[in-house]
DNA sequence: TTAAAACCTTTGAGTCCCTACAGGGTCAAG
DNA sequence: CTTGACCCTGTAGGGACTCAAAGGTTTTAA
């Protein structure tokens, strides 16, 4: 089959198959007589796989890891596991700090009634404030508190 | 104050900083007669700004919509109001996503004991199928269910 | 006093995972 | 024979930094 079909029936398209073959997650096609990559079942099953893994979010380095396991089948597949049970934990922490953030994203948000003009804005000024709390000092986002300044609510209502 | 003071006191670094100047975030600063650039409080104040509204995941584009209104004070801040609302809504489906993507993947852990052969690995084969049910349709990450083929189980255990 | 360490400068490239485009060649249908 | 749908290569861009090279300046310590 032609890169197009692949794609197709991969969920991805043909930019992206073209892509994974420079980066050598795919083995390189056949070529027909007009130079076109032709594809085979292996193919499919190979870019399945990795499209499947990049649904789950896992980087092209993990997937990497993952397929050498696939062709290594008298590896023991701890790796695997370990290497999922990683990812499973990244995924649940991410999921933690946006909570986190959505919670201080709606303190925010109830800082400022509709209408007002920005040199009154809640908003603004909370996020202006030099003192707000440091949650955590780690490298991911969603760290900061937002402490809400009333000073401005009292001036306009 | 010289660049790395004030990054330190933004919770940010040099090279960020020079960054957001390049982006037009930061007004240039001042030079020393060697040539060091020269910051204000009124930078410190713009920089920690612009770093709360990262830590809340905000995108340069949007901080430099947040930075206009905060230059315009005569404004009526009901766009600050909205981009707010728009970005909660975008991290709260992000968080449902991500808790999918979570149970999708402990599914998956599921398929495989430690210490077989990769060959017969749960998860190896589980990703491999052609099969998966897509959930959704959309373009986000995160839309694949695993569905857990018992074959390898039966014939290992 | 001098040498080393710690800063600062610019420029350019690298990260990650595609996506899009330009400028061409090939193939099937009408 | 032309139109439109495919295919090819090569290159650039995007978001938000981050790092390295190769040099100039300032501060600190022996």
């Amino acid at each position: 089959m032609k890169i197009s079909e692949l794609a197709r029936l991969a969920g991805s398209n043909a930019e992206t198959v073209r892509y994974y073959e420079r980066e050598g997650l795919l083995p390189k096609a056949s070529r027909s007589e007009s130079n076109y990559r032709i594809y085979t079942d292996a193919h499919l099953e190979r870019l399945t796989f990795i499209r499947h893994c990049r649904n789950l979010d896992m980087t092209l380095g993990e997937i990497r890891t993952l397929l050498y396991f696939k062709e290594s089948p008298e590896e023991n597949c701890g790796e695997v596991n370990r290497l999922l049970d990683e990812h499973i934990k990244h995924v649940a922490r991410r999921i933690g700090e946006l909570q986190e953030l959505e919670r201080q994203l709606r303190d925010l948000r109830g800082c400022c009634p509709d209408g007002r003009q920005a040199a009154a804005c809640g908003i603004l000024e909370g996020l202006s404030q030099p003192s707000l709390e440091m949650v955590s000092g780690n490298h991911v986002p969603g760290g900061a508190r937002v402490v809400c300044n009333q000073h401005s609510q009292t001036l306009k209502d």
